[in-house]
DNA sequence: TTGCGTGCAAAGGTTTTGCATGGCA
DNA sequence: TGCCATGCAAAACCTTTGCACGCAA
């Protein structure tokens, strides 16, 4: 971005202080909305879009296919093995940052040729807690 | 599904004939006419989403967070440790049926608690063919 | 002053819903 | 015959685009 603006400053403030969440685009805008920070949609999208095209936040498939969610990579630790957990139940996500991450990729790698993209996968599944519920039923 | 019909039969043996593919509703719709055995959007729409909420087939997040996109779900290997690797440049979707996979599951489960969903779960990233393109440039 | 950023309104694309009709069991 | 499934059209959603104005550099 070439030019520093009011509204990109409030979405960027936003991201770091959601560091460890998923937001989609109209989350976003509401959360601003709530802070009395309010930035058009059209710009939330924009800016959105600009900072993923520059690398700093990232982009992800929604769980269901709906809406696209960003989040604030992480400053030079981009490439580190740090995969994502999201309960398909609860919502919670997860942060995996463990070096299994890192055999995993390697084996991939080596076995199957292909060299994933932690900063767009995601591993769907259950929480601890949801699971847990799950086994009651 | 309560009642079979044409319809559902379409849709059914056309996800039969795709099984190593991931289809979007539109893709179904369009496919289908192509076959001439047209049917409905709504009711590709309706289909899909029953089949899914039946477990027949899956459903995963499009790549961009687009559109979701349907797949039949193995008969009976269900629960089989079969991850998907989509390449996030040619489009390119790959099998993974190893035995890594499963314990990358079990090591997720025991260390950080969480179950993996592998029918909901697409690991993206560059297959052999995209990652050597990128190198070279 | 230049030109990027903003935001309103409108357009675009995808998915869902209402409702009358058609077809399976 | 009863009820679910179908499909048209319209609505609802989410995201993008056109355009004039405002503001950062």
């Amino acid at each position: 971005m070439a030019y520093q603006t009011a509204q990109s400053r409030r979405i960027l403030t936003l991201l770091q202080d959601n560091k460890e969440r998923h937001l989609t685009a109209e989350e976003v805008y509401f959360l601003l909305k709530e802070k009395g920070e309010t930035v058009g949609q059209t710009t939330v999208y924009r800016q959105l879009e600009k900072l993923f095209s520059e690398g700093i936040v990232r982009k992800f498939a929604g769980a269901n296919g709906n809406g696209a969610c960003f989040q604030l990579a992480e400053n030079g630790a981009v490439c580190k093995a740090h995969y994502h957990l999201k309960c398909t139940d609860c919502g919670a996500l997860l942060h995996a940052e463990c070096d299994f991450l890192d055999e995993l990729s390697a084996h991939i790698r080596a076995d199957h040729g292909f060299v994933i993209d932690g900063s767009r996968t995601v591993l769907y599944g259950l929480c601890a807690d949801c699971a847990e519920k799950e086994n009651r039923k």
